[in-house]
DNA sequence: GAAGTCACTTACCAATAGTGAGTTGCTAAC
DNA sequence: GTTAGCAACTCACTATTGGTAAGTGACTTC
């Protein structure tokens, strides 16, 4: 720190803010790999049994078919899920977690319990 | 289950997905609401110790003005940030951690954790 | 008195998300 | 043997959200 003042000093300004930019930089894209819309839900629904892609319908309730697509073709692409074509006939196309997949949905299960425990703040801000 | 045949079941389908959809639909929104854009770095600031809206945007690199004012007051009105005007001269305006901001923060730690151990896939996917 | 800081606003454009309908290849029902 | 249905998509369109850049007003420092 110098010896410059500015007006923060003048009004009395407690510190500098002593935040580590790189690990609140590393934070922000965990979260927002994790975060983005349906992503979280259709893992849960990977890690909780589902496997065709109606069954993912179904078991994310609100999500359109291209959401649903479009967020699968994400996940299999960065590895946490993996996109198997069984060729019978009619040909069944399977989605299951890979190991990384279950180890991210292990790591968001102490944010599932908050949600639990906090479940008025939920429903104030996301009434969907 | 009733005795009606698909082409699923003539396929050789496994099983009907066993998902619990509330159980998913809350974690859905646990995760959007900490994985909405810059949410999760301003708490993390928040608790790391940033206080001013200038501390703050130093610490979330890359945020806009307009984004963190937006932030601010939607995590203000979820009651994770305490907005507190200092009427000295000129006014100082403090940004602080709420009980409820800080718990939110600890249960993202374990994604936060995940996040240093693949660092290789955010950077695939998040190259900002 | 010119330039700078803090905490915002405003205007505008781009990217992402949501909706609803259509498609292909198959089966099952009447 | 036509009609209806499902599975897993794709397409066209609109709405919402995010990003960029610039401006503002009260105040301070040079």
């Amino acid at each position: 720190m110098t010896s410059r003042t500015t007006a923060a000093d003048a009004a009395g300004s407690p510190y500098e803010a002593p935040v580590d930019e790189q690990e609140c930089q590393e934070f922000r894209q965990t979260m927002e790999l994790a975060g983005r819309r349906w992503s979280a839900a259709i893992l849960y629904a990977a890690v909780a049994g589902a496997r065709r892609f109606v069954e993912y319908r179904r078991a994310v309730r609100g999500i359109s078919d291209r959401l649903l697509t479009l967020r699968l073709r994400e996940l299999e692409q960065q590895g946490f899920i993996a996109r198997e074509v069984v060729p019978t006939m009619p040909v069944q196309i399977l989605y299951s977690p890979t190991p990384a997949g279950a180890e991210l949905v292990a790591a968001m299960q102490p944010l599932g319990e908050w949600g639990r425990r906090h479940r008025d703040v939920l429903e104030r801000r996301l009434p969907d």
